[in-house]
DNA sequence: AATAATTGCTTAAACGTTTAAACAACATAA
DNA sequence: TTATGTTGTTTAAACGTTTAAGCAATTATT
C-alpha cells in the first residue's frame, strides 16, 4: 500500500489537488478557502495520516530543508562535539543534515561536496580539511551558502567561526609561567595552517610580556606523517639535561593525550618534574593521575553560531563575516596549583 | 547563473532530453543512439559540468541513495565508531547518510524518523534509544527497509547486527578468575536491556563454570538516572572490608572510566589492590597508569555489516536476521597479567 | 516490388508538489 | 440594468528528471 499523497487526499474528498495544498500549507485565508472545506481537509489528512513528499516539494520549491556538513573525521572529539551542537540547532530550525567525512583527503572532500551540491542542499557548513587549498575557490564558484570553521583562509567575504587562537595560547602559556616555570616549551604540528601559527605566535608573545627570552630548542614541531614517534623523541628532547625544560605548552589535545601517555610510560612525574598546559582538552584527561590544565574552545557554541550564520546566509540577509568567540581556560594541577 | 541542466544540454545540442538522458545513463546502446551523438553529448556535458538535480532523479525513480541513520548521541564512542564505518561504506557503494540524534527521548526519535521517511530515505539504521519500547512497530509500519543495531528486540522477523554479549562477558569474567581473583564482582546499569541481560548472564555463567558462588552482594546495578554518585557507592560498597571483593567487571566503558576515576582518587591501586576488566574500550584508557583489560566489540565490523545489510534489503533480495559478529577481548595488565 | 526489420531519434506522460491565473456564482454599487 | 467586487474553487503549468511508445528513414528479406 503506497503513501497517500495529495492526489489520493483530493479524490477522496472531491476537491481539488490545489485546494488541499493550500489548507496545507496555511494558505486558507490567502487563497479564501471555506472553512467547512479546510476542516474536511484537516479531518482527512489526519484520517490518512498524510504527510508530504518532501522530495516532490523540494523539487518544486528549490528548498530541500536540509544542510551539508563536511568534516575530517567523525572520530575526533572536535567533530563530534560540533557537529552535535549543529544537529541540535538544526533540528531547532527544522533542517536536516546530510554529512561526509573527507577523511583529510581533498579528492575525498570535493567528491563529497559535488554529492551534497547534487542533493540541492540549501548550505554547507565546512570543518576544513588539512592541507587543502583549493576547495575554497570550488565553494565559491558553486554559489552556495556556506560557512567555514575552525580554521581562518585568507580572503575576508568569506563566513568564518572561529576562537582567538592567539589568546587562548597566550593565555596557556602565560599559565606555565605565573605557575613559576621558567623554561616552557612549546609543541605542536609542522603544519602553516592558521590556527596553529597564532597559537604559536601566542606563545612567542606571552613569553616576551613575561621577558623570557624565546629558545629555539624549546620549540617541537612534529610532522603529522610520524606523529607517535614524533611526540615521543620530542619529549625525550625536551627533557634531556642540559635543557632544563620544566613546563610544556602541547597546541592540541591529542599531542597532549599522546605525550601524557608517554610521560607515564617513562615515569616521569607531572607537575614536579614538568608542568603541563593543553590546548583544547582531551575525554581521556579524568583518567590521568592529576587534572590536566588546558584550554577549553565553546565546542557547543561553535556550532551554533555556524548554524545561524548559515541560516541568515540562506535567507541572504546578512554580511558575511569572522565571527570569534571567546574560550575559556580550564585551571587543573599539572601545572603544580595549589 | 542557474545550474544547467538536461533542457540546456539539449537545446545547445539541438536534440531531445530523452536522448541525453539516455547517454547520461548509460543507455546508448539499449536505445541505440548513435555513437557520433552520444559523442557530442558527452563533450556538451563536460563542457558545461551538468551534473544531475538528484532530487528531480529521486522524484521520478523513487530512489534517493540515501540512508537515513538514528542514534541516540553522536557524541559516545560507540557511536562515532559505528557512524563512522556506516559512511565509509556508504561512499563505497553511492550512498550518503543522513543523520539524526534522538537524544534517548522517544519523541524525539519518532519525530526525526517522520523526517527522515519523509525525506524518502531508502532505508534506516537504527542504534535504539534506551527504554523505548514503541519504536520498532512505528518502524514496521512504515513499511521501509531498517537494521537495528546493538541491541536485540524480541520477534524474529527483523534485521539486527549485534555481538554475542554473553560469550564476551563471560571471557572478562573468566579472565578476572583466571588470574587469580575469587571474589569478582558485576557493576552494571539496572535496566532491561537485552544486551546488559546477556552480559550479566555470562558474567553469571562464567563464575558458575568455575565453581564459584554467585554473591548478590558483588553485584551492582546503578541507576542512570544517578550515574556519578551510583558508581562511587557501588565502589565503596565493594571495597568495604569483609566483602572481600578483589575483582571487578565493569559492564560499560562508560561506567568502568568513571569508576577508574573514583579509584585513582581513593587511591586504590589497581591491579594490587583490586583487578579490572572492562566490557567495551575507551579512548581514555590509555592515560591510566595501567593497561585496562577489556572486551572488544567490532565496531568497524558493526557498521559495515549495517551497510551491507540495509543495502540488500533495500534490493529486496535477502533474508531478514540476526548477524552476531565476533568480538576481541584484549589483554592489559589491570587483572595483574604478568 | 512489396514487406519487414533495424536504426536513430522524438514525443509526451509521469513522479508529487506549488502557485499564478482563470472562472463561476453570487452580492453590492452605480 | 450594468458594472464591480467578493468568495470559493479549479485548471494547468512548472520544477528536472525517466522512460514507454511512436515514428520516419534507411536497410534487409522475400
Amino acid at each position: 500500500m503506497n503513501k497517500v499523497n495529495l492526489k489520493d487526499i483530493a479524490k477522496h474528498l472531491g476537491i481539488s489537488i490545489a485546494t488541499v495544498s493550500y489548507v496545507l500549507n496555511g494558505q486558507e485565508k490567502e487563497r479564501r478557502v471555506s472553512s467547512a472545506t479546510a476542516e474536511k481537509v484537516r479531518e482527512a489528512i489526519h484520517q490518512f495520516e498524510y504527510t508530504a513528499n518532501q522530495i516532490a516539494k523540494s523539487l518544486k520549491t528549490k528548498k530541500t530543508n536540509t544542510i551539508g556538513i563536511i568534516v575530517a573525521d567523525i572520530n575526533y572529539r572536535f567533530t563530534t562535539h560540533v557537529v552535535r551542537a549543529i544537529e541540535k540547532e538544526c533540528q531547532l530550525y527544522g533542517y536536516t543534515v546530510i554529512f561526509g567525512s573527507s577523511y583529510e583527503n581533498p579528492e575525498t572532500f570535493l567528491t563529497i561536496l559535488n554529492v551534497l551540491i547534487n542533493k540541492q542542499v540549501d548550505g554547507l557548513i565546512v570543518i576544513p580539511v588539512d592541507n587543502d587549498r583549493g576547495y575554497i575557490e570550488q565553494l565559491k564558484s558553486r554559489e552556495i551558502p556556506f560557512v567555514i570553521v575552525d580554521r581562518v583562509p585568507e580572503g575576508s567575504d568569506l563566513s568564518i567561526v572561529s576562537i582567538d587562537n592567539k589568546d587562548l595560547a597566550y593565555q596557556c602559556t602565560q599559565h606555565l609561567v605565573k605557575t613559576g616555570h621558567q623554561r616552557v616549551a612549546f609543541m605542536s604540528y609542522q603544519t602553516g595552517l592558521s590556527h596553529l601559527l597564532d597559537r604559536k605566535a601566542g606563545y612567542v608573545t606571552a613569553l616576551q610580556d613575561a621577558d623570557i627570552e624565546i629558545d629555539q630548542n624549546l620549540i617541537i614541531e612534529i610532522d603529522e606523517k610520524n606523529f607517535v614517534r614524533g611526540v615521543q623523541s620530542g619529549i625525550d628532547a625536551l627533557l634531556e639535561r642540559g635543557k632544563s625544560c620544566d613546563g610544556i605548552f602541547f597546541t592540541t589535545d591529542t599531542i597532549a593525550v599522546e605525550a601524557i601517555k608517554y610521560l607515564n610510560q617513562k615515569g616521569i612525574r607531572v607537575p614536579d618534574q614538568v608542568g603541563i598546559v593543553s590546548f583544547d582538552e582531551s575525554d581521556a584527561f579524568p583518567l590521568f593521575h592529576v587534572p590536566v590544565t588546558h584550554g577549553r574552545q565553546p565546542l557547543r557554541q561553535i556550532g551554533e553560531v555556524a548554524v545561524k550564520m548559515l541560516l541568515e546566509l540562506i535567507d541572504e540577509n546578512t554580511p558575511k563575516g569572522n565571527t570569534i568567540l571567546k574560550s575559556t581556560f580550564i585551571v587543573g594541577k599539572s601545572c603544580g596549583e595549589k
